[in-house]
RNA sequence: GGCAUCGUGGCCGAGUGGCUAGGCACAGCUCUGCAAAAGCUUGUACAGCGGUUCGAAUCCGCUCGAUGCCUCCA
């Protein structure tokens, strides 16, 4: 039997304001879309916590056992620089920066998005479509919305009718804005534009003649809208209707309403069951953003090439530093945050590792079906990992405790444990075991074997100066020893 | 200006009507030749002011502060 039938998984549903039962359109699939990067410069961390979320989400999903079909966009189109007349769009004009081609920007960037994403250790999504290989989709969708009246053109450019819509739709619904108060609320715009209402959304925008992105279409030569690619590509991918859509929660408005709009506007349905948004990570208390400068790029941290930054940390130890945080709250980034994390996180890996090496008991001092169940609850809880981390130092505590031989576990409770921890801190939270430095491990444990047996010698003949020099040199060098009831331990940092 | 969200102990961060997560730091103790590691113990925090209630950090109102969206951004 799938996991997903004996636990109660509710979500928090960006559309209702409510957590609800989650409950796929079909059985046991799930089609989840989540809004990708625009490649046109180099992911930050604040992009990577929101890929991150709905990772983590994707991991838990096919934990329960979904069949799961992610879809996440590649935006290489570029968005518009402006909605006013100048129409020139972002990959195009760093395309012109750098005297390249706009593909080759695309290119280098999706490389390093792809490279980012690895290193903390994200599951591939099961598609990753691009904007740009999905013109004729988008194209399709504009006549269909031209067809029913819901969209006009004006010089080569399409609009879509934001007032009309409203007429027999909900205009606002996901992001509770109400179009009187949006109309009322306007400010002032260049005066050459071709919309009829500023409220109006660009569905494909004609390309000026310096404008090197480019597409053929029955208005002729331009380039998409911005909101236009997710609709084409969800559609395509997951149907008229889905289970799942998400991404930051900076999309919310004004891209994930017009999405609900063009699809509903084609459809005449609502195309999302379950909106989730993820929550930003900011940075001295604003914002992530690429426009303003505000950001720290991943390959920062993990070198600590950075001012705010006083070391560098690995990719788990973001990766945990995240999860340690809602994924629907706003969370800090500091370095005295990053520290804290860094320590628990080892914590939490040193006692999955000493598990290993416990000693087994005749009974058990800690009733394992029910904290194991605590996990799943914490999770099924809109997916709510700090709950779950605090769980699993529950756990932590409980090691180290049989680990000193103050409590004693049963090699099948034993075994449950280590399932269940592996289960939730690498399958779920997608943390990796990054403490141990395995590469040279043969050669570095027969030399800490011959320094931690020298070490006792000169204990024993309490030649304590020999063994404060052995055991002080060591951790200059980051290698922590660790005496215990059953010899010593060494630990690399 | 409009619409939202948030303000939790030294720091980070859950919770959201009574049962007061967790991590880090700090202090004491145990262990240790001394340390480290580990364990145990201790912190009665919920921006402020009112109100509802037997009872509020949690609901309502106001004030202050911060942030987000309204324009490309996860």
């Amino acid at each position: 039997m799938q996991l997903y039938k004996s636990q109660n998984l509710k979500v928090y549903n960006s559309l209702s304001g409510k957590k609800e039962i989650f409950e796929p359109i079909n059985e046991d699939h799930i089609g989840m879309y989540v809004c990708g990067p625009t490649v046109y410069s180099n992911v930050h961390l604040g992009n990577c916590r929101t890929f991150m979320s709905f990772d983590m989400i994707f991991r838990y999903f096919k934990h329960l056992g979904y069949k799961v079909r992610y879809v996440r966009n590649i935006t290489d189109a570029g968005h518009l620089e402006n909605d006013a007349d100048d129409g020139e769009d972002k990959i195009a004009k760093k395309a012109k920066l750098e005297q390249i081609e706009p593909m080759e920007v695309v290119q280098r960037y999706t490389v390093d998005f792809h490279n980012t994403l690895q290193k903390l250790n994200f599951l591939p999504p099961s598609i990753e479509p691009t904007a740009t290989g999905h013109i004729i989709e988008q194209i399709e969708i504009i006549k269909e919305i031209l067809e029913k009246g819901i969209a006009y053109e004006v010089n080569g450019s399409v609009y879509f009718d934001v007032v009309k819509f409203s007429e027999s739709n909900d205009y606002g619904k996901l992001s509770g804005r109400k179009l009187e108060d949006m109309i009322a609320n306007t400010r002032e715009l260049s005066a050459q534009d071709e919309k009829r209402n500023p409220q109006d959304f660009a569905l494909w925008k004609r390309a000026e003649p310096q404008h090197i992105m480019r597409w053929p279409s029955p208005w002729g030569d331009g380039f998409p809208g911005w909101h236009l690619e997710c609709t084409a590509m969800s559609t395509k991918y997951l149907g008229e209707t889905f289970d799942i859509h998400g991404g930051g929660m900076d999309l919310k408005f004004p891209h994930h309403e017009c999405e609900i709009a063009q699809a509903e506007a084609c459809t005449g349905k609502s195309p999302v069951k379950y909106w989730l948004h993820a929550n930003m990570l900011t940075l001295n208390g604003k914002k992530m953003s690429k426009s303003t400068g505000n950001n720290i790029y991943p390959s920062e941290i993990f070198s600590g090439d950075n001012d705010i930054l006083s070391k560098a940390y690995a990719p788990s130890v973001v990766r945990f530093f995240m999860m340690q945080a809602h994924y629907t709250s706003i969370l800090d980034l500091s370095d005295d945050a990053l520290l804290a994390s860094e320590k628990g996180y080892y914590r939490l890996m040193d006692a999955m590792d000493n598990l290993e090496k416990v000693k087994i008991g005749s009974t058990s001092d800690f009733d394992l079906a029910q904290w194991k169940q605590k996990c799943y609850d914490a999770m099924n809880d809109n997916f709510n990992t700090p709950i779950l981390i605090a769980h699993l130092f529950e756990a932590v505590k409980h090691i180290n405790l049989i680990k000193e031989g103050t409590e004693t576990i049963t090699e099948e409770d034993k075994a449950i444990l280590q399932q269940t921890l592996n289960t939730f801190a690498y399958d779920v939270l997608g943390l990796e075991n990054q403490v141990v430095v395995k590469d040279d491990s043969n050669t570095l444990d027969g030399v800490m074997d011959l320094l931690i047996e020298l070490r006792n010698q000169a204990r024993a003949n309490k030649d304590f100066a020999t063994s404060d020099q052995i055991r002080d040199k060591l951790t200059v060098l980051g290698i922590q020893l660790k005496d215990g009831k059953d010899g010593t331990s060494f630990s690399v940092n």
